[in-house]
RNA sequence: CGGGGCGUAGCGCAGUCCGGUAGCGCAUCUGCUUUGGGAGCAGAGGGUCGCCGGUUCGAAUCCGGCCGCCCCGACCA
């Protein structure tokens, strides 16, 4: 099949009904376009109007999440945790498939615990929430709570969970027979940030954090990059977002990280995402936790270490590389209903004839693996209906009404890019697994292209500060600077080193700051 | 922490300048007609106008104080 290349991240040309991307789906008898100029999504800001302002519109009419009364707090409400729950079945399988076994450790970790490493200290003291206290004692005077039970030890929130468990793995790792230990957690974590934004930054957040322990440092850094691979994998064929993999620079690495290593992606306003982290520890927590394991020459050795994670961060990415104006869109393998049924009749005959057929079908496609979404209310219209399903995200919608009985055909709609496919009925089911198919590869080659196409080569810090002032996108420049000088380029350009890829050519050249000999190119971009 | 905005029905807002019966749209409920792109008509319910105090015969509106939230920036996954 022939990848369709033209006009991919421009579905207005579809829209207003110029597209005739008939190479796009082979099994497409008959493909049009209605005309949607007069309708508009409700209260959704459009993307070139405000960018953010239609995040937070999309989430919010989706029903995605909500503001909780706590600042900084989201509810994830059932459209949005659907996302989540469908990443988290397919990492978790990768995990699994890859070794790791998941544990619970708790969320209060003792004040000390955090002390314990140096740079982690640094790293996170400042955004930490703190419990002191272990009750509150209602006063009469007043008719209010008063705080009661001062701890000895405050206890804080987990930021991340690396100090509690190597508390453990200190009791748990005696010998290199105890070894490799790869262990996961599907967990909240809370950083008081100054400033939030749904899913891709709130005070509390939903998250996996693998933390695995080894008897060499090699090893442990394989373990650190075969997880990196991970995410990128589920990154680009699951969510259909094509990522830049690589290692961070010393100053945007994790702290009381050895190497950390990423997938950074980017949204449709060109600014990159950090999507996924996997760090090499070292023997840094090793050391702070005095944990050692006897080796096979009956030596003791500290033991290597290496942490993992993604979190809800994941759903604000997912929206922010495919949605459009009407909503959400969601890639096949990560909708739970990747089809929309809608039902259309008249009168009670035609509703049970329609609902026959509809009923028939849905069983075939659920025979195929296929996730239904079938929508028979009998208090709104179909167009309401298709409306709604276009903002929750459905990948495909399937109507079927009287004139399509008629035919025996079954009118079949993409939701990322509006083509209609009429299908016979008695070949629909076979057919749509294939469109889903092809709807999971168009996502991510639109994404992949607008990558490809606002990445640029960029050689002088001049030529950096125009083409980042202008949000063109990532720059691939020659990079030698320190963590000072990275600082600069922020504070003069707002955009941040994001990686250091692993593929790519390896040119030589001169740092664009500095001019220092440079190895090879890196990312510089403006991020979330 | 700076800059901007907002707080009035479930949601979105008007009313505040210039004090005088608290309104509009959507949603909700009832009934009838509808149903292939956000249905129509008729009727109904729903309010501590963010909180506290002051001025006044009378405050959503004026004055003083406080609280909260959102967006933008610095920090960060």
């Amino acid at each position: 099949m022939e990848e369709c290349t033209q006009d991919l991240w421009s579905d207005r040309q579809c829209r207003w009904g110029r597209c005739h991307h008939l190479s796009c789906n082979p099994v497409t008898h008959f493909t049009t376009h209605h005309d949607l100029s007069n309708y508009m999504a409700k209260n959704i800001t459009p993307r070139d109007k405000d960018y953010s302002e239609w995040y937070v519109d999309v989430v919010r009419e989706a029903k995605l999440a909500d503001y909780s009364p706590v600042k900084g707090c989201m509810v994830i409400r059932p459209n949005g945790y659907a996302i989540w729950e469908e990443i988290q079945h397919a990492l978790d399988r990768m995990f699994k498939d890859t070794g790791h076994v998941n544990a619970y450790f708790p969320t209060l970790i003792p004040q000390s615990f955090l002390e314990k490493e140096a740079e982690h200290v640094k790293g996170f003291a400042l955004e930490c929430a703190v419990v002191t206290h272990s009750g509150l004692e209602l006063h009469e005077d007043d008719h209010k709570l008063h705080l009661k039970g001062k701890l000895e030890e405050p206890l804080i929130l987990r930021p991340t969970s690396e100090t509690i468990i190597w508390a453990m793995y200190k009791n748990w790792i005696q010998s290199y027979r105890d070894l490799p230990l790869l262990i996961n957690q599907w967990a909240n974590i809370f950083r008081w940030e100054m400033r939030t934004r749904l899913f891709l930054r709130t005070a509390e957040f939903l998250w996996q954090e693998g933390h695995t322990a080894h008897a060499t440092s090699q090893e442990a850094d394989e373990e650190a990059m075969r997880m990196l691979h991970v995410y990128k994998t589920f990154a680009e064929d699951f969510m259909a977002m094509p990522v830049i993999h690589g290692e961070k620079s010393e100053g945007q690495r994790f702290p009381g990280a050895v190497r950390t290593y990423c997938i950074e992606a980017m949204m449709q306003d060109k600014k990159a995402l950090q999507a996924g982290t996997s760090h090499f520890l070292g023997q840094n927590f090793a050391k702070a936790f005095d944990v050692t394991f006897q080796n096979e020459q009956n030596q003791l050795e500290y033991v290597w270490a290496t942490s993992w994670g993604v979190s809800t961060r994941l759903v604000g990415a997912l929206i922010m590389t495919h949605s459009d104006d009407d909503g959400v869109i969601v890639p096949p393998k990560l909708a739970t209903w990747p089809v929309f049924a809608v039902p259309i009749y008249r009168k009670p005959e035609e509703r049970s004839l329609v609902m026959a057929k509809m009923n028939s079908l849905i069983g075939d496609l659920k025979t195929q693996g296929i996730g239904v979404k079938l929508d028979d209310r009998d208090n709104v219209t179909p167009g309401f209906k298709f409306a709604e399903g276009e903002l929750v995200g459905h990948p495909l919608r399937i109507e079927l009404g009287p004139k399509d009985l008629e035919k025996n055909q079954v009118v079949v709609t993409k939701r990322h890019n509006r083509e209609k496919v009429f299908l016979p009925l008695d070949r629909a089911a076979a057919e749509i697994v294939t469109i889903l198919d092809s709807v999971q590869k168009d996502l991510f080659t639109r994404a992949k292209t607008r990558l490809e196409t606002s990445t640029k080569e960029i050689n002088s810090y001049d030529e950096f500060k125009e083409y980042i002032a202008a949000d063109e996108g990532f720059a691939l420049v020659h990079w030698a600077g320190n963590t000072e000088d990275e600082r600069r380029v922020q504070e003069e350009t707002k955009a941040t080193h994001r990686v250091i890829p692993l593929e790519g050519t390896r040119e030589k050249g001169k740092c664009m700051l500095t001019g220092k000999e440079s190895a090879q190119r890196v990312v510089f971009s403006k991020a979330y």
